[in-house]
DNA sequence: AACTATTGATAATA
DNA sequence: TTATTATCAATAGTT
């Protein structure tokens, strides 16, 4: 049988020389110096450093990103005057500084975000993997199963939805489903049967319940086999 | 026996902001310039670009990194900026523009994540309702109850789980559940069928379970008592 | 400074 | 160009 062809190969190691291809060359320079930016950024900020960094690319197009501001670090290298102290010397530098700040802030913002947006898509991904494994149950020939077997299928359908709970009520704190892990009896009145087609998302108490004792699962129990 | 401990916990994540300790400032100050102006000698020698980085420390010590030369690199960017006619007119106005340009962007994504963290919200919100309604169902006394009872709360919830699956799905397209909503019997061996143990994420038999025999189902299983 | 477990960056690919 | 994913590279916390 064929290896399962994964969908890339990943990162290669490169060494560390011209890269010959003009197409690959520009993709790798956009990433790059994206990634160098935000290497600086993050040091000034971690080590409240003052950075800048010029980039020309081979077009003599020209990048920079600084903090708090270009220009300020640049000439406050080449002045190589020890006066020039760590003030910002024009009000145009003191506007991209503050820009800088705000797009950092921003930066910020969006990261934390992104990082919710993980936990929120981990939760989901974790909940289904939950229900699948629980479909796979549910799509057994309940009618042909005895009452042991159900009252087994409903001890580890019990599980699944433990541990789902908790797995997920780590990220919301909405209080649907809060507390109450031991057992409560709940209160089912009689009625009619199941209406499956009315189950949705605004769910009603079980309609189908009637006759069934829902109380007391304190002592023992013994289940019989599969005689119906 | 103790388990092994790790000689290193490794790198932990951290937020990118100013690192108080004023020695562990220091060390990550030292780290990171050098992973910076290896950064920028990559970018220069990868893609044949003239790159400089400028960083002066905390107590204001400068460093540099510079190809062909710092010098060179910075007067081009200082200089190419007064001879501009058309709109901006120095290096730090263009600067200024891209900053705005990029802000802009970031909170365009900033929104479009926002938005998307809102549907995934609400997805999780569904999907509890429609759980929490099937939780009151599982607190209910299952020893107590008879087959044909048992078989009709199968089917409310096949009903419950197809409703929750179909507003799930309308979100997250990974593959874990498609298809396949018609019911297909699962093959339930006469011998061990249910592997408790075996839980989709990583999840232990649910904690009422453990006197319960899993196995042989086609005979007859016997629940021991309060220990539930 | 040296050492690793992790996180983070990015080459290859679609 | 943006998205994805498998790998490689950088580095946070320790010793």
């Amino acid at each position: 049988m064929a290896p399962p062809r994964r969908p890339s190969m990943g990162r290669q190691k490169i060494e560390i020389r011209r890269i010959e291809s003009d197409e690959a060359r520009q993709v790798c320079f956009s990433k790059r110096r994206a990634g160098l930016f935000k290497k600086a950024s993050e040091l000034s900020i971690l080590c409240e450093a003052d950075v800048a960094a010029v980039v020309f690319s081979p077009a003599g197009k020209a990048f920079s990103f600084g903090h708090p501001s270009v220009e300020s670090i640049l000439d406050r290298f080449l002045d190589t005057s020890p006066g020039a102290g760590a003030g910002l010397s024009s009000a145009g530098d003191r506007a991209v500084s503050e820009l800088n700040r705000q797009y950092g802030e921003l930066r910020a913002q969006l990261d934390a975000e992104k990082a919710r947006q993980e936990r929120a898509d981990e939760t989901i991904r974790k909940e289904r993997a939950a229900r699948s494994q629980a479909m796979a149950w549910i799509d057994a020939d309940l009618g042909a199963m005895g009452h042991d077997d159900l009252v087994a299928f409903w001890g580890a359908l019990i599980g699944v939805q433990a541990a789902v709970a908790a797995s997920a009520d780590q990220l919301l704190r909405d209080a649907l489903l809060v507390g109450r892990r031991g057992r409560q009896p709940v209160q089912l009145a009689g009625g009619a049967a199941f209406d499956v087609g009315a189950f949705g998302m605004g769910m009603q108490p079980p309609p189908g319940f009637a006759g069934v004792d829902l109380q007391g699962f304190g002592g023992q129990a013994t289940i019989l086999g599969p005689s119906f």
